[in-house]
DNA sequence: CCAACAATGTTCAATATTGAACAATAAAGT
DNA sequence: ACTTTATTGTTCAATATTGAACATTGTTGG
């Protein structure tokens, strides 16, 4: 059954991809322990990132973006807040939805973490050229959006 | 403090990983979808892929290679041998090492998750051209080179 | 207006992952 | 030989993540 083994290892996009995954797993593992300093880790910053960007999101529109269910933002943005990170504040027309803010603190925090992970990734990606970082990210756009398409393909087969 | 924001987003690598890092969560995420007919996940696919590549492998090295700690190893491989998929040979040498191996079904089942995954690599990078593929994969080991010198940084900075 | 449906957030049980402390075995230094 | 140190795997408690079931609120169609 070696056949398959060939098959496997040929394609030159599947050993490509693997070190493009291989790559973002190092790259968290290295950005958690920097932001240990912090006390937060990066699902944390995925949060005050978007929240820094797009002041007042609801839960579930922070939820789509960082591609997590909306339970997962039920049991983390109440540790958040009572860290004195963010505040969640009702919304006056929606009675259903919570908007979310950062602090004072959160500020801060955020800054410094954005800062730690900005210099990680000018430091690994130092050895490549902006041209190329461009063309990656152009790639990378191309991939998301096929990987949408495949996502209602299974949501919707009819 | 919007200098902060626009130095941010200004970074050109940094838009850059973000897209990489998104790319790379999606994938992830359907690609959890598409072995759900296996009943396995992606730890189990990567698994399953190093003891094909790699037979014989100790848990110490298996999870090395895949960037997790010992402890995770020890919670998920009697999981997969209870499950028929995989075999642990105490070495003979060496008392403290358990070998491991693919079962006939274990292997079965790698080569049809195998099929899976590089059929979703496929479908989703073919519209990057393979030269770009190639330009990829060298960017990206030039940056688990750059993440592992931060890493023993990390551990020993005497 | 009212009934059916949709959207938002919460809860809960199941599963995963981690790091620290531990036991057994091996290797090194004396 | 023997004490010390290192390596391998396990256990356990803490934390994270998920999906399903649920309650509340909003929207739509009759």
């Amino acid at each position: 059954m070696n056949k398959n083994q060939a098959l496997l290892w040929d394609h030159p996009r599947f050993r490509s991809w693997i070190a493009v995954a291989r790559a973002c797993q190092l790259m968290q593992t290295v950005l958690t322990r920097e932001l240990a300093d912090l006390d937060i880790k990066p699902p944390h910053l995925d949060i005050l990132i978007n929240l820094y960007r797009f002041e007042g999101i609801s839960q579930q529109e922070l939820a789509r973006k960082l591609l997590v269910g909306r339970s997962n933002m039920s049991m983390t943005l109440p540790q958040m807040e009572k860290r004195g990170l963010i505040e969640r504040r009702g919304d006056t027309k929606d009675k259903r939805v919570l908007r979310l803010f950062l602090t004072e603190e959160g500020r801060a925090v955020a800054e410094e973490a954005m800062a730690i992970q900005t210099g990680l990734i000018e430091r690994t990606l130092s050895s490549t050229p902006i041209e190329q970082c461009h063309a990656m990210a152009e790639s990378m756009e191309k991939i998301i959006l096929a990987l949408h398409a495949e996502m209602v393909d299974e949501t919707e087969p009819a």
